[in-house]
Parts: structure tokens; sequence; C-alpha cells
DNA sequence: GCGACAG
DNA sequence: ATCTTGTCGC
């Protein structure tokens, strides 16, 4: 039968560049010290499209200094543990045209707490060569034990994850490309605001459905 | 076979 | 993620 996407191809990727993110996890790229911008990136659904989005913020005063968009077709349907080849072409396309190059990404969704370490967060974080944290309302994969009062995900032998209490609910913060799992979560720590999502996301999910909804409003 | 399953 | 009005509460 033709196959409409290649599941095997695509999770035989992801097991191999998964090699990857641990390498660079213990060299990461990511110097916390310097990181001024941070790119919050999501995107929305409809009528068979993506919209992808990517708010550039100030770290230093917590402000939105440039966000872009890009509108793609959605061909690949959403499968749990393929979530990127869905997503992360409008994703990444929004990224590459901001004005700024992003010192860390924060993506919705899993890093290394995936089937097979290679969720959305590294996969964009990977493709552009830019550290990245995965930030997900809910769980995937892993094995949550508590440690001195903390939330850590196990994920194929290592620490990959903590799962931040927040507003009421929770946040699973991973490893997405060439952070630490310390500065992954001091960064979501340190962007989360008055809104249940870290701030880069809370704005890139306002943005991603602005767009939807001018998209939405244009074509009937 | 059964349960789990990002957005 | 998306489909969807009003409504209860701070």
């Amino acid at each position: 039968m033709v196959e409409l996407f290649d599941y095997s191809r695509a999770t035989r990727l992801q097991r191999e560049l998964f090699k990857q993110v641990i390498a660079s996890v213990e060299r990461p790229l990511f110097r916390e010290d310097e990181a001024r911008l941070v790119a919050g990136l999501d995107a929305s659904y409809t009528r068979g499209l993506s919209v992808g989005v990517a708010v550039l913020m100030d770290l230093h005063e917590m402000r939105v200094v440039d966000k872009k968009y890009a509108v793609v077709r959605a061909g690949i349907p959403y499968v749990p543990g393929l979530l990127a080849f869905r997503e992360a072409p409008g994703v990444i396309r929004a990224l590459l045209e901001l004005e700024k190059k992003p010192d860390v990404l924060m993506v919705d969704g899993h890093g290394l707490t995936h089937p097979r370490g290679f969720g959305i967060a590294s996969h964009v974080g990977l493709v552009t060569g830019i550290p990245s944290v995965g930030v997900a309302k809910s769980r995937l994969y892993g094995e949550e034990k508590v440690e001195g009062g903390v939330r850590y995900v196990y994920a194929h032998g290592v620490k990959a994850g903590v799962v931040v209490e927040h507003g009421g609910a929770e946040l699973y913060v991973s490893i997405g490309y060439s952070v630490t799992l310390e500065q992954a979560v001091r960064l979501v720590k340190k962007t989360l605001l008055g809104h249940k999502l870290p701030e880069p996301l809370y704005q890139a999910d306002l943005y991603s459905r602005e767009v939807k909804r001018l998209l939405d409003r244009k074509t009937p």
C-alpha cells in the first residue's frame, strides 16, 4: 500500500539524531550568562494549513522585540511521537525570518522526554543549530522520580526532564538541544510570569492564534 | 490483547 | 491542535 508518510523511516531518523542530542548536551553551546534573546515557538492549524510562529524576547527586559510567522501546508497528520514532522516546518521557517538570531529556543512540546529521545524541541534545535528547551503541558514519555523534592523525568538512561508545577498546572520541561537540564529549568522559571506558560510560549501561543484568526477571516 | 499517547 | 456561548468569579 502507498504510505502517505513513512513511519519507520521517521522513527529511524529520530533514533539516529537522538545520539547527536546526547553529544550536544555533554558540551552545551548555551551560555546562560551571555544569553539575551530567547525565541518562543508555537503553531496553530486551520484548513490543512499550519501557522508557525517565532516570538523573540529580551530576557533582561522580558519584552517582545520581534515576531514572525509562516504559513505552510500541514501535510502530515498528528501522530504521537512524530509531532515535529507536522509542526516543525512552519515553525522553523518563521524562526529563520527573525531579524536576530536567538541565543536559545523555547519549544511547545518535549525534547529528550520522548519515546526515541528526539521530540520537536530537540528536532528544531538540532536542525537550526540553536540550543533549545522543551516545555510541554502534559507527559509523553519517561519515568518520574522524586529526588530532593524535585520531580525528575528519566528517559533513555538520562535525567531528561523536570515537572514544574505552576498555577495549579504542570509543565514538563526537558532538554531540547545543547543545554543542560539545569539550564533548561532555570530558563523556564526565569520566564514564568503571570501566565500558565512561560512568557515566550504564552506570547507565541497568542500570536499564532491571532494569525490563524486573520487567515480564517480572510479566506471564507 | 491492553493501556498510553506532546500538539 | 480544533470544534464553540454563555457564564461564574476575581
